[in-house]
DNA sequence: GATCAGGCTCTAA
DNA sequence: ATTAGAGCCTGAT
């Protein structure tokens, strides 16, 4: 078969999707372990650039994916985003102390 | 194809 | 606790 053991992008960004998806109410996880659960390592980037480009209609919770050090990522970047999702991660209960989440508390599989 | 930029991450100061 | 720099991989020029 050509193509050997690549995937199709369009495949790659629905396993990332539906991992996403799978975050639990309240909780959070960074870009690298979506990518990693995914069965995606090192794919962390692509994480962001897909939620980046989720169209606004489908009902994902991107508002979870912050980045490994508990820090929202869009700040500089998108002061818009930025507000939005702070705002649905307090609708949640999740506390943003000083810019930064903790995640010993709200990560999501951390026991 | 070469290059650049991006909701990243690790490590080392 | 920040910050800088090097890796990493994909999508866009």
């Amino acid at each position: 078969m050509p193509q050997h053991s690549s995937r199709s992008s369009d495949e790659l960004a629905r396993h990332i999707l539906q991992v996403v998806a799978l975050i639990p109410y309240g909780k959070v996880d960074s870009y690298g372990q979506i990518a990693k659960l995914a069965g995606l390592p090192k794919h962390a980037r692509l994480v962001g650039y897909v939620l980046k480009h989720l169209e606004a209609e489908i009902d994902i919770p991107w508002h979870r994916v912050i980045n490994a050090q508990g820090k929202i990522s869009l700040s500089k970047l998108d002061d818009y985003g930025d507000n939005i999702q702070r705002l649905k991660l307090s609708e949640e209960g999740v506390m943003v102390i000083g810019n930064k989440i903790n995640l010993k508390q709200y990560q999501w599989l951390n026991d």
